[in-house]
DNA sequence: CCCTGATTCGC
DNA sequence: GCGAATCAGG
C-alpha cells in the first residue's frame, strides 16, 4: 500500500467520520488491518474499542472515583448499514445540496443496483423502538425531485472530495443515479455488499 | 457466527 | 513503515 497524502488525507477524513475501519478500509480498497495499522501509527484519535488488551491487572481499585467523563460517542452508530458516512456529513455540510438520502428509508426507490440495496442484514436497522409512543404525525419526506421545475436544480451527487474545512473541499455533482444520493461512479463504491469483503481472511 | 477495533510482530 | 495474524469484547 502506497501511502500518499491523498490517501492519507482520505483515511484521517473517513476516521472523523466515524466510519469504522472496515469501512474505511473497503473505501480505501485496502484491508481493516491497514487502516488501523496506519491510524494507529498516524496517531488518530482511537475510537470506542469494544476491548482493552494487554490489561494489567494491577491494583484491584474498586471504584476510586465516580468520574461522571463524558463518553464522547461520535456519531458512527449505521456505518455498517448499507449507506455511508459521506451522504451523513454531505447532507449536514452541504450548503444546498438535496436533502438527506432517502435511500434506507425507502428501498423500493433503489432498484438499480439490488446487490446493496437488498441486503437482508439492513433489516435489522428498522426497529420500532417506541411501542407506545404516539403516532407522530411526521411531515412526510419530500421528495427528490423539485416542486418547482422552473427552478429545477436537479440532485446531485455529495461525493465528497478533498478535505472538509479546506478550500478545495467540493462534492462531486455529478448527476446521480434515480434514488440515490451518487452518481453511478460513486454509488459503485458506496454501495459494496457487507459480505464479499476482502477482510475476512479470504 | 457476525461484527468491532487494538496490538503484535515478521517482513 | 507496513499490515496479516491474532486477540478480545459485543
Amino acid at each position: 500500500m502506497e501511502w500518499t497524502e491523498d490517501t492519507i488525507s482520505r483515511l484521517k477524513e473517513l476516521w472523523a467520520e466515524g466510519l469504522s475501519t472496515a469501512e474505511i478500509g473497503r473505501r480505501l480498497s485496502i484491508t481493516k488491518n491497514a487502516v488501523v495499522g496506519k491510524a494507529h501509527r498516524l496517531g488518530l484519535p482511537a475510537r470506542p474499542s469494544p476491548i482493552r488488551r494487554g490489561e494489567k491487572k494491577a491494583a484491584p481499585e474498586v471504584a476510586p472515583k465516580a468520574t461522571v467523563a463524558a463518553t464522547t460517542v461520535p456519531p458512527s452508530a449505521d456505518a455498517k448499514t448499507v449507506e455511508t458516512a459521506p451522504a451523513a456529513s454531505a447532507a449536514s455540510a452541504a450548503p444546498e445540496s438535496v436533502v438527506a438520502a432517502p435511500v434506507q428509508a425507502t428501498p423500493a426507490a433503489a432498484p438499480a443496483t439490488p446487490q446493496a440495496a437488498v441486503q437482508p442484514k439492513v433489516a435489522k436497522v428498522e426497529k420500532p423502538a417506541a411501542p407506545r409512543a404516539p403516532v407522530k404525525p411526521k411531515p412526510l419526506p419530500q421528495r427528490i425531485s423539485d416542486p418547482e421545475p422552473k427552478k429545477r436544480r436537479g440532485p446531485t451527487c455529495c461525493w465528497p472530495i478533498g478535505d472538509p474545512g479546506t478550500p478545495g473541499f467540493h462534492f462531486c455533482g455529478a448527476v446521480p443515479l434515480p434514488g440515490k444520493p451518487y452518481c453511478a461512479e460513486h454509488a459503485q463504491i458506496a454501495y459494496v455488499k457487507l459480505r464479499d469483503r476482502r477482510d475476512n481472511v479470504a
